[in-house]
DNA sequence: CTACATACACAAAACGTTTTATACAAGCGT
DNA sequence: ACGCTTGTATAAAACGTTTTGTGTATGTAG
């Protein structure tokens, strides 16, 4: 490691003779320069490589051109990295890929109000934070100190906030019944989660319009997230309890890896002896045997949207914001029984 | 946005009736006070909720708590988030998440030598280049301007370094070869990609001594990483040329899932006509049909160890570098004739 | 009583910027 | 010759820390 010592404005400034006021002015395109010194300066800047300190600057204005993004399902669980969290990580990487096509950078940070948290958390720009569940605290402490977010998927306590994106979860959920439906399902139980975000809360309300369109009694089960694919195994025998139901839709993909496992345990297998379909895509769904008929989310498009709406809030605009993703059904085997769309 | 101002060292100082620098030196165990003010010192900072502006505190010391990260190969593409670079993202996820355990944060940082670049690019406390090219120009600037550094895959240009992390590269192609010579496997034709990184060299190499030891002849090709599916599908005449190989062995995802799709195009299916196996464990591999036997480098592990090395260094430690992760090999139909290893 | 440690606290400089306020010409109208 | 713009450039303050050096009691040895 040598001792690399980076060009500094001063430096900039003795070169070509002038203050270090003129350098910033000539740079930032602020203050009453002539068009020819602040040419000359900005030639002999970028000969010499100049580069201004985000540290330093990031000190007296306030945009560092960092956002973060926190993963508050992640936050809640023990272990930070389990199998199946791959839409998180999706999400994540095609934010971080968003960001930087905006001159961003993206950073990690761990849950923001319990422990020490990382020392340039609220110097950051902006943030984004999946899945808030209701009264989030991090939603609090990003407020109290006036640090720009956007939420992706509702905060369900704030109804009237603009500063968010999510998949249409409700038609998400509507889509995902109205196949299982059409492949011969009459009766559909629901395995939900226990967050309280809007995630769970449009899938619900989703099942339940279902329900009572149909005359259908509702047989709904929430799980918490936690439990991962153990704890939708071990969930079968409620499910079982009132008969086989021609079809589950369940809407994390971990428990609907685990509610495969438990049925087969029964002998019960998808597509023949009930459909099974799955609110989101994940690893366990793709590999699972016979491969689980899921909702493609969309990560790298609500990524997109994300991003775009955070930055235009960081740079003080009005960006649009409520922003509504489309997902899109992926048929797999546990429910496809051949009918085509429609029939 | 309310006009929050956090509280500085300056309100402490006042609070506590003593100098900033009391306060600065009680908080960070420097000076010298009494035991007795510098108890009641960190006292009120805490009831205060004192917490250093990182910025402020970087720009005096050097190191800010953050971490950047470098996808080379994803620098190369052109289309920044195309699919089956799930290893990568999963690599950033698991980083993300092991440096959070440290205390530190990721930040992922875009191509550092074209264009503009991040602006805190180059105050950040260390980096993770994964898959460095031979004399890599993001290596060498990082060098030039002494921040420490870790590779995933070792530097080929730099036989001497420790600072990196590595899957077992050549265990890794050689138990994949040991395989498909297992599922009964004479000839095999091998894929390599053409980045002049160690995961190509080392794969090419294990290759080579597979053929040598087995009196074979070589039937290697190199395909561009970028080409993608599209490149293995092209590819497919080039590798019958010669007659069709009992086996293929492709270092990467997307030019196997491209491979089997043209080989079924000419009416050759796995694992009947041919065997087929991968060095990396993707999206493409699992979604095939069939789905292909595929090598999983675990990122996870590797993203620890990474972080970890980095850490240590950062740190001004010398913590033990060269690490290696040995990888573990999946099999699936694509080449499974139910040959029982060892027999 | 003097000289000299020792213990404690603080003032001020420094980090590299941006921003605010000021200075100095030159030109112009009176 | 005077005051007023206008155009150009700079000095100095500010951001919130850490670090360096200085000062003042207090105690101790001679």
């Amino acid at each position: 490691m040598s001792d690399y010592r980076s060009v500094t404005i001063k430096d900039v400034a003795a070169r070509a003779g002038v203050s270090i006021t003129a350098v910033s002015h000539a740079l930032n395109e602020k203050g009453t320069l002539s068009d020819e010194t602040r040419q000359r300066i900005r030639e002999i800047a970028t000969a010499m490589g100049y580069q201004a300190d985000a540290l330093a600057r990031g000190l007296r204005r306030s945009r560092i051109g960092v956002i973060g993004i926190v993963l508050r399902p992640l936050d809640a669980l023990e272990d930070y990295s389990p199998p199946g969290i791959d839409y998180f990580l999706r999400f994540a990487g095609a934010a971080a890929v968003s960001a930087l096509g905006k001159g961003l950078s993206l950073m990690h940070v761990a849950d923001l109000v319990r422990g020490p948290v990382t020392p340039l958390a609220f110097s950051l720009d902006g943030y984004i934070v999946t899945d808030p569940v209701r009264d989030d605290p991090v939603v609090a402490l990003l407020e109290r100190r006036s640090i720009p977010y956007v939420t992706l998927g509702r905060d369900l306590s704030k109804p009237e906030a603009t500063n968010w994106v999510a998949s249409a979860d409700a038609d998400a959920a509507r889509q995902g019944l109205r196949h299982l439906e059409e492949q011969g399902a009459r009766s559909i139980a629901f395995v939900g989660g226990t967050d309280d975000n809007s995630w769970n809360a449009d899938g619900e309300t989703a099942y339940r319009e279902w329900c009572e369109q149909h005359g259908v009694r509702q047989r709904m089960f929430r799980l918490p997230e936690g439990l991962g694919e153990q704890g939708g195994h071990d969930l079968v025998p409620n499910l079982l309890n009132g008969g086989v139901p021609d079809a589950i839709y369940s809407l994390t993909g971990r428990h609907a890896a685990g509610i495969q496992a438990g049925m087969r345990e029964r002998g019960l297998l998808a597509p023949d002896d009930y459909l099974l379909a799955c609110g989101t895509d994940a690893d366990q769904t793709r590999t699972a045997d016979p491969p689980i008929t899921a909702i493609d989310l969309r990560p790298e498009i609500l990524a997109r949207e994300t991003v775009d709406l955070l930055a235009g809030i960081t740079r003080g605009e009005d960006p649009a914001g409520r922003r509504m993703v489309q997902s899109r059904l992926i048929v797999r085997r546990s429910s496809d029984r051949g009918i085509a769309p429609g029939a």
